[in-house]
DNA sequence: TTGACTCAACATCCTTTGCTACAA
DNA sequence: TTGTAGGTTTCCATGTTGAGTCA
Protein backbone atom coordinates (compact mmCIF):
# COMPACT_ATOMS: atom_id res chain seq x y z
CA UNK A 1 0.00 0.00 0.00
CA UNK A 2 1.44 3.42 -0.89
CA UNK A 3 0.44 6.75 0.86
CA UNK A 4 0.00 9.51 -1.22
CA UNK A 5 0.07 12.97 0.62
CA UNK A 6 -0.03 16.72 0.01
CA UNK A 7 1.99 19.33 1.48
CA UNK A 8 2.83 22.93 0.43
CA UNK A 9 2.59 22.06 -3.59
CA UNK A 10 4.49 18.76 -3.15
CA UNK A 11 3.65 15.10 -3.51
CA UNK A 12 4.80 13.21 -0.62
CA UNK A 13 4.81 9.04 -1.39
CA UNK A 14 5.91 6.34 0.63
CA UNK A 15 6.77 4.60 -2.61
CA UNK A 16 8.69 5.37 -5.63
CA UNK A 17 6.83 6.86 -8.82
CA UNK A 18 8.06 8.63 -12.12
CA UNK A 19 9.44 12.07 -11.27
CA UNK A 20 9.46 11.69 -7.65
CA UNK A 21 12.72 11.46 -5.70
CA UNK A 22 13.82 10.84 -2.19
CA UNK A 23 13.84 13.61 0.07
CA UNK A 24 15.97 12.95 3.26
CA UNK A 25 13.87 15.94 4.54
CA UNK A 26 10.38 14.66 3.95
CA UNK A 27 11.76 10.69 4.77
CA UNK A 28 9.48 10.42 1.48
CA UNK A 29 9.78 10.33 -2.21
CA UNK A 30 8.69 14.05 -3.34
CA UNK A 31 7.38 15.46 -6.97
CA UNK A 32 5.65 18.90 -7.48
CA UNK A 33 2.10 18.05 -7.30
CA UNK A 34 1.06 18.22 -11.07
CA UNK A 35 2.40 14.84 -11.05
CA UNK A 36 -0.93 13.70 -8.92
CA UNK A 37 -2.40 12.15 -11.89
CA UNK A 38 0.46 10.00 -13.76
CA UNK A 39 1.62 8.97 -10.87
CA UNK A 40 -2.44 7.82 -9.48
CA UNK A 41 -1.58 5.76 -13.15
CA UNK A 42 1.24 4.36 -12.72
CA UNK A 43 0.28 2.89 -9.36
CA UNK A 44 -2.93 1.46 -10.93
CA UNK A 45 -0.92 0.10 -13.42
CA UNK A 46 0.93 -1.37 -11.15
CA UNK A 47 -1.68 -2.78 -9.32
CA UNK A 48 -0.18 -1.01 -6.56
CA UNK A 49 -3.19 -0.25 -3.79
CA UNK A 50 -2.81 3.92 -3.01
CA UNK A 51 -3.81 5.40 0.80
CA UNK A 52 -4.93 8.65 -1.29
CA UNK A 53 -5.09 11.72 0.46
CA UNK A 54 -3.95 14.08 -1.65
CA UNK A 55 -6.83 16.06 -2.87
CA UNK A 56 -9.03 18.25 -0.29
CA UNK A 57 -11.40 19.26 -2.25
CA UNK A 58 -13.88 22.34 -1.54
CA UNK A 59 -17.64 21.45 -2.21
CA UNK A 60 -19.06 22.44 -5.40
CA UNK A 61 -21.59 24.52 -5.10
CA UNK A 62 -25.34 24.08 -6.47
CA UNK A 63 -25.79 25.33 -9.45
CA UNK A 64 -28.05 25.96 -12.15
CA UNK A 65 -27.08 25.41 -16.04
CA UNK A 66 -29.05 26.58 -19.25
CA UNK A 67 -25.61 26.98 -21.27
CA UNK A 68 -26.65 26.23 -24.75
CA UNK A 69 -22.95 26.56 -27.01
CA UNK A 70 -22.53 26.89 -30.45
CA UNK A 71 -21.53 23.75 -32.55
CA UNK A 72 -17.63 24.34 -32.43
CA UNK A 73 -17.95 25.05 -28.46
CA UNK A 74 -20.17 21.60 -28.34
CA UNK A 75 -16.60 19.96 -30.59
CA UNK A 76 -14.25 21.81 -28.59
CA UNK A 77 -15.94 20.86 -25.12
CA UNK A 78 -16.53 17.11 -26.53
CA UNK A 79 -12.90 16.93 -26.78
CA UNK A 80 -11.60 18.16 -24.09
CA UNK A 81 -14.01 15.77 -21.67
CA UNK A 82 -12.68 13.11 -23.93
CA UNK A 83 -9.13 13.06 -21.96
CA UNK A 84 -10.25 16.22 -19.21
CA UNK A 85 -6.44 17.87 -20.05
CA UNK A 86 -5.61 20.32 -22.71
CA UNK A 87 -5.23 23.90 -24.66
CA UNK A 88 -8.40 25.03 -26.68
CA UNK A 89 -6.96 27.98 -29.13
CA UNK A 90 -10.01 30.01 -29.92
CA UNK A 91 -10.33 33.51 -31.62
CA UNK A 92 -11.09 36.70 -29.79
CA UNK A 93 -14.77 36.06 -29.30
CA UNK A 94 -15.25 33.14 -29.84
CA UNK A 95 -17.04 32.61 -26.69
CA UNK A 96 -13.82 30.68 -25.16
CA UNK A 97 -15.60 31.51 -21.29
CA UNK A 98 -18.81 29.67 -21.79
CA UNK A 99 -16.98 26.91 -22.45
CA UNK A 100 -14.78 27.34 -19.33
CA UNK A 101 -18.25 27.48 -17.28
CA UNK A 102 -19.92 24.40 -19.46
CA UNK A 103 -17.05 22.91 -18.69
CA UNK A 104 -17.51 23.17 -14.96
CA UNK A 105 -20.83 22.97 -14.58
CA UNK A 106 -20.63 19.48 -16.71
CA UNK A 107 -17.57 17.95 -14.04
CA UNK A 108 -19.34 19.50 -11.12
CA UNK A 109 -15.86 19.50 -9.02
CA UNK A 110 -14.47 22.92 -7.59
CA UNK A 111 -12.91 24.98 -9.92
CA UNK A 112 -10.48 27.41 -9.79
CA UNK A 113 -10.10 29.75 -12.69
CA UNK A 114 -6.82 31.29 -12.98
CA UNK A 115 -7.13 35.21 -15.40
CA UNK A 116 -4.19 37.64 -15.96
CA UNK A 117 -6.32 41.14 -15.01
CA UNK A 118 -8.61 42.22 -12.31
CA UNK A 119 -10.60 42.94 -15.58
CA UNK A 120 -11.00 39.42 -16.66
CA UNK A 121 -11.78 38.59 -12.65
CA UNK A 122 -14.65 40.49 -13.04
CA UNK A 123 -15.71 39.58 -16.72
CA UNK A 124 -15.66 35.75 -15.78
CA UNK A 125 -17.44 36.28 -12.23
CA UNK A 126 -20.08 37.93 -13.99
CA UNK A 127 -20.38 35.06 -16.58
CA UNK A 128 -20.57 32.71 -14.07
CA UNK A 129 -22.86 34.50 -12.03
CA UNK A 130 -25.48 34.88 -15.23
CA UNK A 131 -25.13 31.37 -16.99
CA UNK A 132 -25.21 29.49 -13.68
CA UNK A 133 -26.70 31.70 -11.24
CA UNK A 134 -24.43 31.42 -8.45
CA UNK A 135 -21.92 33.43 -7.18
CA UNK A 136 -17.89 32.60 -7.32
CA UNK A 137 -15.43 33.38 -5.16
CA UNK A 138 -13.39 35.99 -5.82
CA UNK A 139 -9.44 36.48 -5.07
CA UNK A 140 -7.25 39.31 -6.11
CA UNK A 141 -7.70 43.22 -7.09
CA UNK A 142 -8.73 43.48 -3.35
CA UNK A 143 -10.92 40.93 -2.54
CA UNK A 144 -10.13 37.55 -0.76
CA UNK A 145 -13.50 35.09 -0.68
CA UNK A 146 -12.74 31.40 -1.81
CA UNK A 147 -15.62 29.13 -3.11
CA UNK A 148 -15.77 26.36 -4.77
CA UNK A 149 -15.62 27.69 -7.86
CA UNK A 150 -13.11 30.65 -7.55
CA UNK A 151 -11.78 32.95 -9.59
CA UNK A 152 -8.20 34.38 -9.14
CA UNK A 153 -5.42 36.60 -10.82
CA UNK A 154 -1.85 34.90 -11.97
CA UNK A 155 -0.35 37.33 -9.42
CA UNK A 156 -2.55 36.03 -6.51
CA UNK A 157 -2.26 32.20 -7.59
CA UNK A 158 1.14 32.14 -7.99
CA UNK A 159 1.17 33.73 -3.71
CA UNK A 160 -1.41 31.19 -2.69
CA UNK A 161 -0.80 28.41 -4.39
CA UNK A 162 0.90 26.31 -1.87
CA UNK A 163 -2.29 26.43 0.27
CA UNK A 164 -4.98 26.45 -3.02
CA UNK A 165 -2.90 23.44 -4.96
CA UNK A 166 -5.46 20.16 -3.56
CA UNK A 167 -8.31 22.09 -3.41
CA UNK A 168 -9.64 22.66 -6.71
CA UNK A 169 -9.75 19.27 -8.69
CA UNK A 170 -10.38 20.89 -11.78
CA UNK A 171 -8.40 24.66 -12.68
CA UNK A 172 -8.72 26.45 -15.96
CA UNK A 173 -6.04 28.74 -17.42
CA UNK A 174 -7.56 31.62 -19.38
CA UNK A 175 -4.99 33.59 -21.19
CA UNK A 176 -3.07 30.48 -20.59
CA UNK A 177 -0.10 31.96 -22.68
CA UNK A 178 0.82 33.88 -19.58
CA UNK A 179 1.46 30.19 -17.54
CA UNK A 180 4.69 29.26 -19.12
CA UNK A 181 6.36 32.46 -17.64
CA UNK A 182 9.02 31.21 -15.27
CA UNK A 183 7.13 32.95 -11.90
CA UNK A 184 3.88 31.67 -13.11
CA UNK A 185 4.69 28.37 -14.29
CA UNK A 186 4.74 27.47 -10.62
CA UNK A 187 0.78 27.92 -10.11
CA UNK A 188 0.88 24.95 -12.64
CA UNK A 189 3.76 22.25 -11.17
CA UNK A 190 2.05 22.86 -7.30
CA UNK A 191 -1.20 22.14 -8.05
CA UNK A 192 -2.27 18.85 -7.84
CA UNK A 193 -5.37 19.33 -9.86
CA UNK A 194 -6.03 16.37 -12.58
CA UNK A 195 -8.29 18.28 -14.76
CA UNK A 196 -6.69 21.31 -16.66
CA UNK A 197 -8.30 23.60 -19.35
CA UNK A 198 -5.91 25.93 -20.86
CA UNK A 199 -8.06 28.96 -23.28
CA UNK A 200 -5.89 31.30 -25.21
CA UNK A 201 -6.05 32.92 -29.00
CA UNK A 202 -2.24 32.39 -29.47
CA UNK A 203 -0.49 29.91 -27.16
CA UNK A 204 2.80 30.77 -29.23
CA UNK A 205 5.47 32.92 -26.92
CA UNK A 206 8.28 34.32 -28.41
CA UNK A 207 10.78 33.17 -25.99
CA UNK A 208 9.59 29.42 -26.98
CA UNK A 209 8.15 28.65 -23.41
CA UNK A 210 5.11 27.30 -24.54
CA UNK A 211 6.04 23.89 -25.42
CA UNK A 212 5.75 23.60 -21.33
CA UNK A 213 2.19 23.68 -21.40
CA UNK A 214 1.21 19.98 -23.21
CA UNK A 215 3.28 18.81 -20.05
CA UNK A 216 1.38 21.26 -17.13
CA UNK A 217 -1.77 21.60 -18.79
CA UNK A 218 -2.09 19.01 -21.51
CA UNK A 219 -1.85 19.63 -25.34
CA UNK A 220 -3.80 21.56 -27.99
CA UNK A 221 -6.61 19.93 -28.87
CA UNK A 222 -8.47 22.20 -30.91
CA UNK A 223 -7.61 25.22 -33.03
CA UNK A 224 -9.74 27.78 -34.72
CA UNK A 225 -8.45 30.51 -36.67
CA UNK A 226 -11.33 34.07 -37.32
CA UNK A 227 -11.78 33.21 -40.82
CA UNK A 228 -13.24 29.67 -39.73
CA UNK A 229 -16.35 31.97 -38.13
CA UNK A 230 -16.08 34.67 -39.81
CA UNK A 231 -19.33 35.23 -41.47
CA UNK A 232 -21.24 32.94 -39.16
CA UNK A 233 -20.33 33.63 -35.64
CA UNK A 234 -17.71 36.54 -36.22
CA UNK A 235 -17.99 39.65 -38.66
CA UNK A 236 -16.52 38.70 -42.21
CA UNK A 237 -12.92 40.99 -42.36
CA UNK A 238 -10.79 41.69 -44.89
CA UNK A 239 -6.80 43.23 -43.68
CA UNK A 240 -5.05 45.95 -46.19
CA UNK A 241 -1.40 46.40 -45.68
CA UNK A 242 -0.25 50.14 -47.29
CA UNK A 243 2.97 51.34 -47.25
CA UNK A 244 4.42 54.88 -46.78
CA UNK A 245 7.77 56.37 -47.27
CA UNK A 246 10.22 58.07 -44.38
CA UNK A 247 10.32 61.61 -44.96
CA UNK A 248 14.14 62.42 -46.26
CA UNK A 249 14.91 63.47 -43.12
CA UNK A 250 13.70 60.83 -41.25
CA UNK A 251 15.56 58.69 -43.92
CA UNK A 252 18.68 60.13 -43.19
CA UNK A 253 18.53 59.95 -39.86
CA UNK A 254 17.31 56.40 -40.17
CA UNK A 255 19.83 55.35 -42.06
CA UNK A 256 22.43 56.45 -39.78
CA UNK A 257 21.11 54.55 -36.72
CA UNK A 258 20.66 51.69 -38.90
CA UNK A 259 24.52 51.89 -40.16
CA UNK A 260 25.77 52.63 -36.48
CA UNK A 261 24.03 49.62 -35.36
CA UNK A 262 25.10 47.05 -38.13
CA UNK A 263 28.37 48.08 -38.07
CA UNK A 264 28.52 47.38 -34.54
CA UNK A 265 27.39 43.69 -35.64
CA UNK A 266 30.26 43.83 -38.07
CA UNK A 267 32.96 45.25 -35.87
CA UNK A 268 32.33 42.07 -33.38
CA UNK A 269 31.16 39.54 -36.19
CA UNK A 270 28.26 39.20 -34.31
CA UNK A 271 25.63 37.18 -35.78
CA UNK A 272 21.80 37.96 -35.58
CA UNK A 273 20.06 34.84 -36.35
CA UNK A 274 17.94 34.21 -33.25
CA UNK A 275 16.20 35.87 -30.49
CA UNK A 276 18.85 34.29 -28.33
CA UNK A 277 21.56 36.63 -30.49
CA UNK A 278 19.60 39.25 -29.26
CA UNK A 279 19.97 38.36 -25.99
CA UNK A 280 23.44 38.60 -26.02
CA UNK A 281 23.39 41.68 -27.40
CA UNK A 282 21.19 42.54 -24.54
CA UNK A 283 23.63 41.04 -22.23
CA UNK A 284 26.83 42.70 -23.73
CA UNK A 285 25.21 46.34 -23.36
CA UNK A 286 25.13 45.63 -19.64
CA UNK A 287 28.70 45.91 -19.73
CA UNK A 288 30.31 46.98 -23.08
CA UNK A 289 29.24 51.06 -24.11
CA UNK A 290 29.89 50.29 -27.55
CA UNK A 291 26.80 47.46 -27.58
CA UNK A 292 24.99 49.79 -25.41
CA UNK A 293 25.31 52.78 -27.92
CA UNK A 294 24.31 50.25 -30.70
CA UNK A 295 21.41 48.75 -29.04
CA UNK A 296 20.22 52.56 -28.32
CA UNK A 297 21.26 53.36 -31.86
CA UNK A 298 18.93 50.64 -32.92
CA UNK A 299 16.07 51.78 -29.97
CA UNK A 300 16.14 54.93 -31.88
CA UNK A 301 16.13 53.45 -35.85
CA UNK A 302 12.80 51.26 -34.60
CA UNK A 303 11.17 54.17 -33.16
CA UNK A 304 11.59 56.85 -36.50
CA UNK A 305 10.18 53.89 -38.67
CA UNK A 306 7.64 53.05 -36.60
CA UNK A 307 6.53 56.47 -35.87
CA UNK A 308 6.91 58.01 -39.23
CA UNK A 309 5.55 61.11 -40.09
CA UNK A 310 4.44 59.91 -43.44
CA UNK A 311 2.16 57.40 -41.40
CA UNK A 312 0.06 60.62 -39.71
CA UNK A 313 -0.56 61.93 -43.62
CA UNK A 314 -1.99 58.19 -44.38
CA UNK A 315 -3.89 57.92 -41.80
CA UNK A 316 -5.19 61.22 -42.06
CA UNK A 317 -6.68 60.16 -45.49
CA UNK A 318 -7.61 56.54 -43.87
CA UNK A 319 -10.01 58.79 -41.89
CA UNK A 320 -11.60 60.77 -44.18
CA UNK A 321 -12.23 57.47 -46.11
CA UNK A 322 -14.24 55.54 -43.01
CA UNK A 323 -15.96 58.60 -42.14
CA UNK A 324 -18.92 57.41 -39.69
CA UNK A 325 -17.19 54.65 -39.13
CA UNK A 326 -16.18 53.31 -35.48
CA UNK A 327 -12.54 53.09 -35.50
CA UNK A 328 -9.97 52.00 -32.97
CA UNK A 329 -6.37 53.25 -34.25
CA UNK A 330 -3.46 51.11 -32.40
CA UNK A 331 -0.22 52.30 -31.94
CA UNK A 332 3.26 50.79 -30.12
CA UNK A 333 4.35 53.69 -27.81
CA UNK A 334 2.64 56.15 -25.79
CA UNK A 335 4.61 59.14 -27.63
CA UNK A 336 2.80 57.66 -30.82
CA UNK A 337 -0.99 57.53 -29.19
CA UNK A 338 -0.80 61.26 -27.71
CA UNK A 339 0.92 62.77 -31.21
CA UNK A 340 -2.39 61.49 -32.69
CA UNK A 341 -4.09 62.06 -30.24
CA UNK A 342 -3.36 65.82 -30.67
CA UNK A 343 -3.16 65.83 -34.07
CA UNK A 344 -6.66 64.93 -34.87
CA UNK A 345 -8.23 65.23 -31.38
CA UNK A 346 -9.24 61.75 -30.78
CA UNK A 347 -9.67 60.40 -27.06
CA UNK A 348 -6.16 58.46 -26.38
CA UNK A 349 -5.97 55.54 -24.16
CA UNK A 350 -2.20 54.41 -22.48
CA UNK A 351 -1.41 52.76 -19.43
CA UNK A 352 -0.82 56.70 -17.96
CA UNK A 353 -4.46 57.04 -18.35
CA UNK A 354 -6.02 57.23 -14.90
CA UNK A 355 -8.80 54.24 -14.51
CA UNK A 356 -11.92 56.57 -14.63
CA UNK A 357 -10.91 58.18 -17.38
CA UNK A 358 -10.14 55.05 -19.46
CA UNK A 359 -13.67 54.17 -18.23
CA UNK A 360 -15.22 57.08 -19.77
CA UNK A 361 -13.44 57.03 -22.92
CA UNK A 362 -14.73 53.38 -23.55
CA UNK A 363 -17.99 53.91 -22.65
CA UNK A 364 -18.19 56.93 -24.86
CA UNK A 365 -16.86 54.91 -27.39
CA UNK A 366 -19.35 52.13 -26.96
CA UNK A 367 -22.12 54.76 -27.17
CA UNK A 368 -20.83 56.41 -30.27
CA UNK A 369 -20.55 59.74 -28.81
CA UNK A 370 -16.54 58.83 -30.13
CA UNK A 371 -16.45 57.55 -33.13
CA UNK A 372 -12.34 57.40 -33.57
CA UNK A 373 -9.93 56.39 -30.22
CA UNK A 374 -6.36 55.85 -30.48
CA UNK A 375 -4.62 52.82 -28.19
CA UNK A 376 -1.19 51.87 -27.12
CA UNK A 377 -0.90 48.31 -26.35
CA UNK A 378 -3.30 48.65 -23.49
CA UNK A 379 -6.61 47.07 -25.51
CA UNK A 380 -3.68 43.70 -26.15
CA UNK A 381 -6.00 41.89 -23.82
CA UNK A 382 -8.60 41.49 -21.23
CA UNK A 383 -10.13 44.55 -21.53
CA UNK A 384 -13.71 44.93 -22.70
CA UNK A 385 -13.26 47.18 -25.74
CA UNK A 386 -16.17 47.50 -27.40
CA UNK A 387 -17.05 47.01 -30.81
CA UNK A 388 -15.28 48.53 -33.58
CA UNK A 389 -15.55 48.04 -37.65
CA UNK A 390 -12.03 49.24 -38.50
CA UNK A 391 -9.00 49.04 -37.02
CA UNK A 392 -5.96 50.88 -38.29
CA UNK A 393 -2.58 49.36 -36.85
CA UNK A 394 -0.10 52.57 -36.99
CA UNK A 395 3.00 50.39 -34.90
CA UNK A 396 3.06 47.36 -32.71
CA UNK A 397 4.67 44.34 -32.08
CA UNK A 398 5.84 41.41 -34.63
CA UNK A 399 4.02 38.99 -32.75
CA UNK A 400 0.96 37.32 -34.45
CA UNK A 401 -0.42 37.44 -31.20
CA UNK A 402 -1.06 41.10 -30.59
CA UNK A 403 -2.20 41.22 -34.19
CA UNK A 404 -4.88 38.85 -33.67
CA UNK A 405 -5.90 40.61 -30.48
CA UNK A 406 -6.18 43.32 -32.17
CA UNK A 407 -8.15 41.74 -35.33
CA UNK A 408 -10.71 40.69 -32.65
CA UNK A 409 -11.33 43.94 -31.83
CA UNK A 410 -13.51 44.24 -34.82
CA UNK A 411 -14.52 41.37 -35.25
CA UNK A 412 -17.61 41.47 -33.23
CA UNK A 413 -20.52 40.32 -35.49
CA UNK A 414 -23.39 42.43 -36.83
CA UNK A 415 -25.60 42.63 -39.59
CA UNK A 416 -24.39 42.82 -42.77
CA UNK A 417 -20.80 44.12 -41.36
CA UNK A 418 -17.61 43.67 -43.05
CA UNK A 419 -14.19 44.74 -41.11
CA UNK A 420 -11.30 46.32 -42.01
CA UNK A 421 -8.27 46.17 -40.50
CA UNK A 422 -5.60 48.72 -42.11
CA UNK A 423 -1.83 47.93 -41.57
CA UNK A 424 0.56 51.24 -42.22
CA UNK A 425 4.01 49.86 -42.78
CA UNK A 426 7.27 52.09 -43.41
CA UNK A 427 8.78 50.47 -46.73
CA UNK A 428 12.82 49.34 -46.70
CA UNK A 429 12.84 49.66 -42.46
CA UNK A 430 12.61 47.30 -39.87
CA UNK A 431 8.82 48.25 -39.39
CA UNK A 432 8.28 46.02 -42.79
CA UNK A 433 10.00 43.23 -40.98
CA UNK A 434 8.00 43.41 -37.48
CA UNK A 435 4.94 43.72 -40.27
CA UNK A 436 6.07 40.64 -41.92
CA UNK A 437 6.59 38.52 -38.75
CA UNK A 438 2.77 38.93 -37.13
CA UNK A 439 1.15 38.95 -40.39
CA UNK A 440 0.60 34.78 -40.15
CA UNK A 441 -2.18 36.01 -38.05
CA UNK A 442 -4.36 37.55 -40.37
CA UNK A 443 -3.75 34.82 -42.72
C1' DT B 1 -12.89 52.71 1.09
C1' DT B 2 -10.08 55.44 -2.10
C1' DG B 3 -6.20 57.16 -4.26
C1' DA B 4 -1.45 57.82 -4.89
C1' DC B 5 2.45 55.74 -4.71
C1' DT B 6 6.28 52.02 -5.15
C1' DC B 7 7.80 47.66 -6.46
C1' DA B 8 7.99 43.37 -8.93
C1' DA B 9 6.89 40.60 -12.72
C1' DC B 10 6.05 40.01 -17.35
C1' DA B 11 6.58 41.02 -22.50
C1' DT B 12 9.00 42.56 -26.47
C1' DC B 13 13.60 42.87 -28.32
C1' DC B 14 16.16 39.40 -34.99
C1' DT B 15 16.69 38.34 -40.68
C1' DT B 16 23.37 42.39 -41.27
C1' DT B 17 27.28 39.99 -43.61
C1' DG B 18 30.34 36.43 -43.89
C1' DC B 19 35.18 35.96 -39.31
C1' DT B 20 37.29 31.75 -37.10
C1' DA B 21 37.75 27.18 -35.45
C1' DC B 22 36.51 22.79 -35.69
C1' DA B 23 34.06 18.54 -37.17
C1' DA B 24 32.49 15.58 -40.81
C1' DT C 1 36.64 20.89 -48.75
C1' DT C 2 32.42 21.98 -46.91
C1' DG C 3 29.32 23.00 -43.39
C1' DT C 4 28.22 24.65 -39.00
C1' DA C 5 28.58 26.41 -34.51
C1' DG C 6 30.69 29.79 -32.08
C1' DG C 7 30.85 32.13 -26.12
C1' DT C 8 26.15 33.59 -21.67
C1' DT C 9 22.87 34.98 -16.59
C1' DT C 10 19.68 38.34 -15.05
C1' DC C 11 18.51 42.50 -18.64
C1' DC C 12 20.09 48.17 -23.14
C1' DA C 13 14.71 50.47 -22.98
C1' DT C 14 9.73 50.85 -22.88
C1' DG C 15 5.16 49.33 -21.99
C1' DT C 16 1.72 47.18 -18.92
C1' DT C 17 -0.36 45.26 -14.84
C1' DG C 18 -1.25 43.47 -10.01
C1' DA C 19 -0.09 43.61 -5.14
C1' DG C 20 1.11 46.03 -1.21
C1' DT C 21 1.63 50.16 1.66
C1' DC C 22 0.38 54.34 3.63
C1' DA C 23 -2.18 58.53 4.26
Amino acid sequence: MVSLKYFKGLLLSTHYAPSFKWSEDFKAYVAPAYNYASALEYFRKGEIEVDDNVMDPLPFPIVKDNIKLREYQERALRLWLSRKRGVLVLPTGAGKTVIGIKALSTLKVATLIVVPTIELLHQWADKIEELLDASPGIIGGGEDRLSGITVITYDSAYIKVEQLGNKFPFVIFDEVHHLPSIGYINIAELMASPFRMGLTATPEREDGRHVLLEDRVGPVLVRLHPSQLSGKYLAEFKTKRLYVELTPKEKEKYEELRGKFISYLRKKGFRMSSPRDFQRLIYLAGRDKDARDALLAWHESMKISINSESKLEKLKEILKEYLGHKIIVFTRDVDMAYKVSREFLIPAVTYLTPKDERKEILSKFRTGDYKVIVASNVFDEGVDVPDASVGIVLGGYGTSRQMMQRLGRILRKSEGKVATLVEIVSKGTSDHNLSRRRSSATK
